[in-house]
DNA sequence: TTGCAAGGTGTACGAACGTACACTACTCTT
DNA sequence: AAGAGTAGTGTACGTTCGTACACCTTGCAA
C-alpha cells in the first residue's frame, strides 16, 4: 500500500514548515524509522508522484504537489477531514501571485478609475517592473510624477492610457509614456 | 555599503523561487561572483538582518523577512533608484491576508453571484473557518451539499443568504443554515 | 602614522551528502 | 513450485558541504 508514502508526506510537510527544508536521505530515514537506503527508495517513490523533485546537488526539494492543499472547489461535495484542508504553508499565495520576486513590488490603489476591471480603491496590486508592456494589459504608468493604473492601448496615433470607468477619460501622453510595470495580480482584505 | 546585500537578496529570491532551496555557500559564491569565503561572510550579514536563518546541518534557509515585498505607495512621487524602493514598507502577502493560518483555507470562486461585491468567477478567496459569523459579512455556506458564497444577512425571520447580483435571488435556508467560514480576503491573477 | 574594523581571497579538513551495488524478506502471479 | 516485483538493510566510495584559520586590501578615526 501507499500508506507509508502518505505518512511520510505528512511528516515531511511538518518538517518543511518548521525548517523550510527537506531533510537529507539520512535525516529522512531517521524521521521515519528507516535506514538511509530505505529513505532513498521511498523518496524515489515520492519523486515519481511529484511530491518531491530534485534540486541542485541532488538535494530533495518540494515538488509541485507538495504544497497543494485540497483546494475546496465550489462544487466540492465532500470535505471530510478538516485536518487536511488546513492551509499550513504561508508561501502558497505568494508563489501563486509572484513569478519574479526580485522585480515585483506591491502598489496600493487610490481612486476608482479601474473599477470596471474589478480594481477598487484600497486594493493591493502585484506589479512586475518592466519598461515595455504589450497593449491591452493593465499597467502602472507615471503621469506627471504620479502613479496611475490604466489599460495600455495603442491605435494609429500611438499608445494611450484607458481607464475602466466611464467617468474618466482617456489619457494621451504628450511626449513619451513612462511605464512603471505591469499589473499581474491583485488582492484585498475583506474584513 | 549594504548595496551588495540587497543585490544578493534579489538574486536569492529568484533562485529560491526556482529551486525552493537556498544554495550552498559555494553555489552562493558562484551566483554572486564571489569566493566561497566571501559568500560565507556575506551570508553572515544576511543572517543578522533576518533575511536568512540556519537550518539543520548548518544549511541556509529563508528567514522571516525573506518573503517580504517592497510596498510602493500610490502617492509616491520619486522612485528614482530601485534601491530606494526597498527603504519603504515591506510586507508578505500571506501575512497580510492570512491571520490564522491553521484555520484558513482557500476557495476558488465559481459563478457570478457576488460580482457586485467585486468577487468574480475564478477568483481565489481566503476563508477563515468558523461556525458563527456576524451578519453583513461575506460567508461560504453549504446549501444542499454545495459551497456557495453570499452575504449573510438577518431579518425578523432569521438568517438568509443574499447574493450581490440582481440576477440571483435571496436564499432562505429551510431548517438550519450551515456556515463553512467567513471570507476575509481575496486575490486573483491578472496575467 | 598608527590602529582597526570591514569585506574580500586561498587553503585545509573532517563530517555529511548523494549514489551505487549486493543482498534479504515478503507478496503476489503464473 | 517458480518467477517477478516490491520494500527494506548493509556497506562502500567519491564529492560536496560547513567550518576554521591565515592573510590581504581599503576606508576611517585616533
Amino acid at each position: 500500500m501507499a500508506d507509508r508514502e502518505v505518512a511520510a508526506l505528512a511528516k515531511l510537510r511538518d518538517y518543511y514548515r518548521k525548517h523550510q527544508l527537506i531533510p537529507s536521505y539520512a535525516g529522512l530515514g531517521d524521521m521515519l524509522g528507516l535506514s538511509k537506503q530505505g529513505a532513498v527508495k521511498l523518496a524515489g517513490r515520492l519523486l515519481l508522484r511529484g511530491w518531491l523533485k530534485r534540486g541542485p546537488g541532488g538535494r530533495l526539494v518540494p515538488g509541485g504537489a507538495f504544497f497543494e492543499r485540497p483546494l475546496v472547489g465550489a462544487a466540492a461535495a465532500g470535505f471530510a477531514s478538516p485536518a487536511e484542508e488546513l492551509m499550513g504553508d504561508a508561501i502558497t499565495i505568494d508563489e501563486y501571485l509572484v513569478e519574479h520576486p526580485s522585480s515585483t513590488v506591491l502598489v496600493e490603489v487610490r481612486g476608482d478609475s479601474m473599477i470596471n476591471a474589478g480594481i477598487h480603491d484600497g486594493d493591493m496590486l502585484v506589479v512586475e517592473r518592466c519598461s515595455s508592456v504589450n497593449s491591452g494589459k493593465i499597467v502602472v504608468a507615471i503621469v506627471d510624477g504620479d502613479f496611475t493604473i490604466k489599460y495600455l492601448q495603442r491605435d494609429r496615433h500611438g499608445y494611450y492610457l484607458q481607464p475602466a470607468n466611464d467617468q474618466f477619460s482617456i489619457i494621451r501622453p504628450q511626449g513619451s509614456l513612462e511605464i512603471y510595470g505591469e499589473v499581474v495580480g491583485q488582492f484585498r482584505k475583506l474584513r
